[in-house]
DNA sequence: AAATATTGCAACCGCTGTCCT
DNA sequence: AAGGACAGCGGTTGCAATATT
């Protein structure tokens, strides 16, 4: 009946992960792609659970990932996004190819809800807070509304289970990690642009999305 | 220079819907 | 059909780095 647990659970080692286990969890992945998080740790080497696993190559070691500070663009289309779709991160993540959930809820939680808190909005609702303001606290927000204000015609690409972006499933997926059964090879590619963004900064990642450098250290652990 | 507070983020926890047997 | 494991998701925590006193 069902199927066989995750994992042992004893002696599977938890917290920060080297770079050693980095390196061995990136080869299995590269190598033979993914078919059962469960498998990995067992097959990669690893005294990890798969969850663990999953987690450490969607948020760190994915090659597509883009690493850096996010831009002013970048948070408010996020706030944008978040008045429509609220803390669900995932689906905000949609939006911004190379960044994980996990990195705009973590930008959410320490900047952007502080940043809207000061332009006097609340970050539940996106309304204006209702409270007494003194003259420093008005002045304040007023310049943060001033250096902060959306810029025109910022235009949102929808998520692709709302409406595709492309006309065949095969450009659909050109930013997106293929063939990760097992056995085959992954395929990373991207695509000139996703969506209709008119703000410059933006564009200028969304046209050059492949900036990885964690390929660099590798040499180390083995890699070509 | 040392102590303390704050910040940023990686990783874990627990829940939910889906899939498998 | 039912029980249980899985993947995925969002909330939370722990801790190192940095700033402030």
């Amino acid at each position: 009946m069902g199927r066989q647990p995750c994992c042992e659970r004893v002696g599977l080692r938890r917290g920060p992960w080297t770079m050693e286990e980095d390196a061995k969890l990136m080869n299995f992945i590269l190598n033979n792609g993914i078919q059962c998080w469960r498998l990995v740790p067992k097959l990669a080497g690893l005294r990890r659970c798969g969850k663990s696993c999953r987690l450490r190559w969607i948020n760190y070691l994915r090659p597509d990932l883009k690493r850096g500070a996010f831009t002013e663009a970048e948070e408010n289309m996020i706030i944008e996004l978040h008045s429509r779709l609220g803390n669900r991160w995932s689906k905000i993540a949609a939006h911004f190819p190379g960044r994980t959930d996990n990195e705009i809820k973590n930008q959410w939680n320490t900047k952007i809800k502080k940043k809207m808190k000061l332009m006097g909005l609340d970050s539940l609702t996106h309304k204006p807070i209702i409270e007494q303001k003194t003259e420093s606290s008005i002045a304040e927000s007023e310049e943060i509304h001033q250096n902060l204000e959306f810029q025109e015609s910022v235009s949102i690409p929808p998520p692709e289970d709302y409406q595709p972006i492309c006309d065949t499933n095969q450009e659909k997926n050109d930013y997106s990690i293929k063939n990760l059964e097992m056995g085959s090879s992954i395929m990373f590619q991207n695509k000139e642009s996703v969506g209709n963004f008119s703000m410059d900064p933006f564009q200028s990642w969304m046209d050059n999305p492949f900036i990885w450098d964690g390929f660099t250290s590798l040499g180390d652990y083995g890699f070509p």
